[in-house]
DNA sequence: GTCTATATTAAGATAGAC
DNA sequence: GTCTATCTTAATATAGAC
């Protein structure tokens, strides 16, 4: 029922948020500074838009939509073993998207309480849909660790997943994003080689070779 | 020079900060609110410090200074092999003092542009000492590792230890100090098992079930 | 050193014309 | 649907009395 170009404001307000949430920081990104950015007044965002909370809401729900379908993926269907490395690799690029979420987590949870719970159901997810990465792998042999051993490591897993962006960000400010996520998935690549068999780790170890390559000029200025 | 009572309030002022800081978190922690819980005026409060950034950078100061310290010990003098985990537990717990510098960090070190290298510096600090923990133990055959998989086993660990406070938070709110201490210590201890020698591994195994047994009871209620 | 009272600023938000 | 102008609020900060 909206005209086109209602539909077209709402989406660029949006998308322009969303850019310099990422790029400037969320809590120093004001209502003028998108309505600027975009050459529309700060009245007209807010016709659109009754408050930045509502801004950050609408960018949450694109953010659980889109990163729960993809950590949903490996518990309706596991993956072919092949297919492990380059999942993972979605699964960081999806966070990349949002990754002014991650930044200053704390007090955006502290600000928006009604995202708590549901950051937590997506970390929940994520450690299910790691725990059923390793299960796979587990189950192809390609993997093997004590049960003991599987809840720990898979929390370290989950761990990294989570925190590598802004780790990354820590050290090097803002590197190219698919440096960034390759490197991401090398580490954890090297937190589960110790657990590859014999077979398995010569396959690995060409693989691990290729991402440090792509990985290594940028890191030699570390 | 100063009369006993102005030193008094200047340190209950940084002591009460901190706390809240902690607490309820820096950027939800205002001048007023640190004069309130001291019951002082916040007039009082603005003649010791000039401001609250100027309370931060004190903040900051005692943290550099404190885990400067723990951090720079095994690197002017490499701990005994039995003292490497009590030295982990050390580290993590300076950090805790001053977890509010890790809640929002990316906020923080935008608004405080002038702590970005000197955090930047301490995180090195973290890198350096951990490598000196595991090149101790290398050198004690308690582990071995490929020399092209420590740089970014080092890294994992770093990372691990930076975030673990956060994650453990984010995950269950404040649980008590010691125990999420005690289960950041484990979570490193499960990265370096798989490295450990076959005679190391079986008395770390034992230390490992003690700390689970700390662990256990609150890790069930997850 | 400490207080009360008040000023300043910046971000969030609304009203009403077009 | 968009603009300009304006209001509100909360946090930071200062002035001046005691």
């Amino acid at each position: 029922m909206r005209s086109e170009l209602a539909v077209k404001t709402r989406d660029r307000i949006l998308h322009t948020s969303l850019l310099l949430f990422n790029e400037e920081g969320e809590p120093s990104t004001t209502t003028v500074d998108i309505a600027n950015e975009m050459d529309i007044s700060p009245g007209n965002l807010y016709y659109h838009f009754r408050g930045k909370d509502i801004i950050i809401a609408e960018l949450f729900n694109q953010f659980e939509q889109g990163l729960g379908e993809i950590l949903n993926a490996p518990l309706e269907q596991p993956l072919n073993v092949e297919d492990n490395w380059f999942y993972l690799y979605v699964v960081f690029e999806e966070m990349y998207n949002y990754r002014f979420l991650y930044r200053n987590l704390s007090d955006l949870l502290r600000r928006y309480p009604e995202l708590k719970t549901r950051f937590r159901r997506v970390l929940k997810l994520k450690r299910a849909a790691i725990l059923a990465v390793w299960e796979t792998l587990t189950r192809e042999a390609v993997v093997s660790a004590a049960d003991n051993e599987v809840e720990a490591l898979v929390d370290n897993m989950v761990l990294l997943l989570n925190y590598w962006l802004n780790y990354d960000h820590l050290r090097h400010d803002s590197r190219a994003p698919a440096l960034v996520i390759h490197q991401g998935v090398y580490q954890l690549m090297v937190m589960i080689a110790p657990y590859l068999g014999e077979q398995q780790r010569e396959f690995y170890e060409q693989v691990r070779e290729i991402y440090r390559t792509i990985i290594k000029p940028a890191a030699e200025s570390a």
